[in-house]
Parts: structure tokens; sequence; C-alpha cells
DNA sequence: CAAAATAATATGCATTTGCAATTATAAATC
DNA sequence: GATTTATAATTGCAAATGCATATTATTTTG
């Protein structure tokens, strides 16, 4: 019931419209409409931090990972390349993430997160975990950890790149 | 290791920052990641028909659920009001939808898909499974199951609205 | 039942976005 | 090793977006 295709017979079934699958079995939709929730909540309390959806996104990936070249770092944070540079154009200039250009690749600029810019994470972080933490309200552990499971398989699905 | 507070003392430990959880156990990261592919992988077929993504959501719920008031839809397409507006006057005007005026709220319009609509959405409906069946190739039924109800719990969490 | 509060939709406007083209550097090819 | 091709990042520009507000209609309240 939940394979779109191939459910009843062998091979070349009409492909089911999504009326008779429903939008609440159809897990893109749910992902969705669960992520526009997700972010819009966020979006509040990062614009009193002077923060946008892609500069946060840039400073999380950054907190985790450090120095990234400008393109990779925009696939980690789902940003637009060119979307991205403008981001961290504001970014450095509010001295949250800091520019060290590559020392064997003089195309590149690596972006790194400063100190201030952990600070402003820190401030978003207690609200982030606050969605996450409604979100999987009274979903017990094992869920939650199959849940990731899954979604780790999905990237590796549908990933473009190595990283 | 998944319930992000909590996880070894009683009540308020420091919360575990993001470094500490990584990026690839964090759930909201990877569910934007991945919408994030699915979503610019479906923009480039869109584009073709002459469809953008609040478009393109909005077909896809009116297929499933006729006769929306404005305000209603925008949730389910899990698109901004004033920008679902908009796109509602284009798609009015390519013929894709209906506008007709509620009968008893004169202040609502319902939006319906016609046969226009209803064609230009199969259109899109191909590529939509084959980036739906990409994602969850090599995921068994069970688990793609147990992974929508998962989400349908999670937006039961996280919606403001009944529907 | 008049006045105030709420709700549905549209719109003005500044900002953001994405695409395409540009610039600069590096790698590959002939 | 000069020329072509590929890659990293920025930028110009038109279109899309989101917020606040306007407009019209409905519901609530005193």
């Amino acid at each position: 019931m939940n394979d779109i295709k191939s459910a009843v017979s062998e091979k070349s079934e009409p492909i089911p419209r999504l009326g008779e699958i429903g939008l609440s079995n159809f897990a893109p939709y749910l992902m969705n409409r669960i992520m526009g929730r997700y972010n819009a909540d966020l979006r509040q309390e990062m614009t009193g931090l002077g923060l946008t959806t892609p500069k946060m996104r840039a400073l999380a990936v950054l907190s985790v990972i450090d120095a990234l070249p400008i393109t990779e770092l925009a696939v980690y944070a789902v940003v637009e390349q060119s979307t991205l540079s403008r981001s961290l154009e504001q970014l450095a200039s509010d001295g949250l993430v800091r520019r060290d250009p590559d020392p064997t690749d003089s195309r590149v600029t690596r972006i790194s997160i400063t100190e201030a810019g952990r600070a402003a994470l820190d401030q978003l972080w207690p609200s982030m975990v606050r969605v996450y933490e409604q979100m999987f309200k009274d979903i017990p552990a094992e869920e939650r950890q199959a849940f990731v499971t899954t979604l780790q398989k999905m990237l590796n699905n549908v990933r473009k790149h190595d990283f």
C-alpha cells in the first residue's frame, strides 16, 4: 500500500494518482508540510537575531564541519550557491563567519564560523530543540531512531555528491 | 541517543549542541536536505510545464480535495497566503483552476481544479513518482509504512489547524 | 443592534531568490 | 606548453517572496 507502483500486478500497471494514494499517505507531501511548519516556526526566532534561513543553515553546518569551500557548504546547507554567496557576505560583515583563501587552490574560499557565530547559533539552538521536541512529542526513542535510519538511507538515495 | 535532551540524567542537563549530535543524526536537517533535493529535482520538470513549486503544490492538493477556500489551500499546500493568491491568479488565467464564490460566506473564494489543471498535473505526476521511487529505493514496504506512520504523528504534533 | 473584533483575500513594497553570465583559476587535452 | 575545458565564486537582473497593510465581509460583544 505504500509502494506506489507495482502494488497489485507484476509490471506496468497504470500508476495510481495522488488522489488514490491520499495526501496523508504520500511521504514527500507530509515531509514538505512538516518542514514548512518547522522552518516557519524557526524563522520567527531567527528574525529577532537578524538571521535568515540560509544564514542559519550555514552557521549550523559550520558549527559541525569547519573550513568548508562555499560550493560544498551550499550542498550541506541546502542553499543555492548564489544565495549562499550573498548570505556569507552578510555573515562575514557581521563577524559571524570568516573567509580564508584555500592554500592550494586559489579559486576556493573556505568558510569558518567565528566565536560570535557560535554565540549566535547558541542563542537559536534552544528554539531549534524546542521545535524538534514538539515535532517528536510522544514518539518513543526506538521509533525516532528507526525514523532517522530511514532518513539516512533516503539521503543516500537522493544525494548527488559524496558529502 | 535520539532523544535530544534528557539522555543521561533526570532534569535540566545542558542541552547537547548540534556538533555533538551530528548533522546526520538530526532529523530536521536530514528532512530539509532530502526535500531540498526532491523539490529541486521537480522544479526542473515543472519549468518545462510553466509551473512553479507553489502552483504545482496547489494543483496537487486540489486534485485530492476540491473547492477549497484560499486560506485553507495555503495551509495544505504549504505556501504563504499572499504567494498563493498570486499563484492562483496565474493558474486561473491559464485555465488550470476555477474560482467560485462561496455561497454562504461572500469573503471566501473556493478554488477548484479544472480538467486542464488535472491534465497538467498528470504530465508532472510520473516525474513525481520517479523521484519518489528513487528516494525510497531499496527501502522495504514495511519500513516505508512505518516511516509514513511516524510522519503522520509528526504532522499532528506540529499542525496548527484542524486540517 | 451598533461598535469592535475577527476573518478572507488582495496588494504595495522592499527584500530575497534563482538563473544566466562573468571573472578568475586550475586541469585536461592536443 | 598553448589551447580548450572544467570548476569556484561573484554579480546583474527579472521574477518571486514575505511582511505589513488595505479592503470587504462576518461574527462577537456590550
